[in-house]
DNA sequence: TCATAAGTGCTAAAAAATCAACAGTGCTGT
DNA sequence: ACAGCACTGTTGATTTTTTAGCACTTATGA
């Protein structure tokens, strides 16, 4: 069975897929709630079904309803959306991405986060050698 | 005018996006040569046409040809980039995310990278007291 | 139990996206 | 100048996406 890609995706898919991923499981009703302009409580239920047909999605049962999760796991889909924006928007420099990422935030950064971060640095700098 | 919506983007539309955040700027046979699955040279004008009308790019002639470029700078484009991630797979923990680029590309960084690295965390705590 | 509420699957219509053909315009070199 | 080439703009057909309606199933509680 073909990997789901999600380049292929069309608009709303990708809307959806992006909701699955940020809450972790979804049903119907929460799809439709964080949905932009949403449509009909049937659309996202077709929606779902095709998104399960194409593999990026399973679903099991709670009680009545389906709860939806990605078929890719999180740590997985992680590493690609990063491996993506890192080559779309830093010319594949994974650096510059983190300083971005630290300018970016760096106000929203704990004394306790930095602290982490760097020992993960110096972690990265013993396996180097 | 309203801003573009890049979420808003239908499938062809995203991937030629992609593509003109990555070279930078862009003819149409740029495009035609790096998107998967090509369509007809005319059809990726088409596109290009229709995303210049939607506010999502701005084309400047070089003799007979265009070249597009996107109307939203880069340094904003990452921004959004990046927070979007964040958001989507990082509960919105930007130390979360760092990590997970450090762990994605230990290997490809070099110690001089790492330095770098260290000192920007370093300001960071600076700024932050 | 059984009426009601809350789900779901399927289908076909409507809307949007995608595409290629064709006509027109501007370069380029002889 | 003008023939040939390399572009672009527009249009309408085709395909895909998106949607809502309806029929059916499963839980709930009076």
């Amino acid at each position: 069975m073909p990997r789901p890609s999600p380049n292929q995706l069309a608009r709303r898919e990708r809307q959806i897929m992006e909701i699955v991923y940020r809450l972790g499981q979804v049903t119907a009703a929460d799809v439709l709630a964080e949905l932009p302009d949403p449509p009909s409580y049937s659309a996202v239920r077709a929606h779902l079904r095709i998104l399960e047909d194409k593999g990026h999605l399973r679903h099991s049962r709670d009680g009545a309803r389906y709860v939806f999760t990605p078929t890719v796991g999180r740590e997985r889909a992680r590493r690609s959306a990063l491996t993506q924006v890192v080559r779309t928007f830093f010319d594949g420099s994974a650096e510059q991405a983190v300083a971005a990422l630290l300018d970016l935030s760096h106000e929203k950064l704990s004394d306790g986060d930095l602290d982490r971060l760097s020992a993960l640095i110096d972690n990265a700098r013993q396996e180097g050698r």
